[in-house]
DNA sequence: TGTACATCAGTGAACGCGCGTTCACTGATGTAC
DNA sequence: TGTACATCAGTGAACGCGCGTTCACTGATGTAC
């Protein structure tokens, strides 16, 4: 049956999202179209008459992924950014967290447009990093970014990793991390901060 | 046919070493048993004589990964550990590297016992870590390293996702964090051996 | 505004494929005598 | 040392399963008149 223009573009919107979650949840390649599609209330087959493959529904639910989470990491300070970033809240719901940690170490082996997607995104994570220094007046911001980024994402993602076998060690990476980045990025600003006022 | 105790013991070493490879090459669940065999020069009936089933030969490869990277990083100066982790040989060759940067998003899919080794094998790379700082005197030995192996995990594992789709960027990752980070340990280093001597 | 009909989003059966696992069988090994 | 035979590592066909993808079909939508 025929649906309505209105109805269609809801049910394009939903598959999106749906495989946005389930490939942050599951990785890129145990999202499948008929797990998405049900989520979406639809059958497997209407997934087809939005995305010419499964592949290219990767790559626009990588970009979905990323645009629902930079939202919730602008405007912040770094200490609220790298508090939020290594929270067990954000540990524990990877599907609706950044799409870097969950799925780092699977982008290598996807088809071309998902990796531009992923590069896209990261990007953009890391120009939101340099804002967020750029506030407290760091030096190097746009490598500093990196430096903080990368690190967030590594502890982030170890976390999760060792997560169910050594609850405490986890909690730990998470803490200990947080303070010892909070600690390098604030200092050097506090300082700009006294030598300017 | 039959094989000799000895012929069948290397045959065990060779699944091991190959499912090693394939998955930092390709995954843990992309790794398969019919590769992993030929690989070995074995056929995949061969491989449930030695293995109860693909996840115990999994956790056995694992481990045998970790067993195999971290000789080469073993007593080493933290510059030359930065160095050696963030190298181009190092994020070109996943499949002879540290399995924690190959692995890392996926580890929280698998079966307990590949989880547990995927555990010690961090511990194990932690505490080289920490054993480096404490050659060159840093204070707070156990957390520092955390610091450390979280942001070398983290960069790398970006610089590899990245390279296909932006080579520019990758290296930049590699080179900026490396040199901030190797900054950022040396120098506490330096004031506490002037101090001592 | 009312009618006829082309459009096309969505359905669900069917496809081929690679996967992990099983199992009857083979035949060299290595032990018991 | 020589012989008979139980053992068991390795083979390869066969299995069921879930997957991505295709396609003939359905029927409400929305346009042309």
């Amino acid at each position: 049956m025929k649906v309505s223009k209105a109805q269609a573009s809801d049910n394009r919107a939903a598959i999106v999202e749906a495989a946005a979650a389930q490939i942050r949840e599951r990785g890129f390649d145990h999202m499948s179209v008929v797990h998405v599609a049900r989520s979406a209330g639809l059958t497997h087959g209407a997934l087809y008459s939005h995305f010419e493959s499964k592949d290219a529904l990767k790559a626009e639910a990588t970009r979905c992924a990323f645009d629902e989470c930079i939202g919730s990491f602008t405007g912040l300070t770094p200490s609220k950014f790298i508090s939020r970033y290594l929270s067990a809240q954000h540990r524990d719901n990877p599907h609706e967290g950044c799409p870097t940690s969950a799925l780092i170490s699977e982008v290598r082996r996807q088809s071309p447009p998902s990796k531009e997607a992923f590069r896209d995104g990261v990007d953009r994570f890391i120009a939101l990093a340099a804002d967020s220094l750029k506030q407290t007046g760091t030096e190097h911001g746009r490598d500093r970014a990196l430096l903080m980024f990368s690190t967030l994402v590594g502890s982030l993602a170890l976390s999760r990793a060792i997560r169910d076998v050594d609850e405490a060690g986890s909690d730990r990476i998470l803490r200990s991390v947080a303070r010892q980045l909070a600690d390098m990025l604030d200092k050097p600003s506090r300082k700009l901060a006294r030598t300017r006022s």
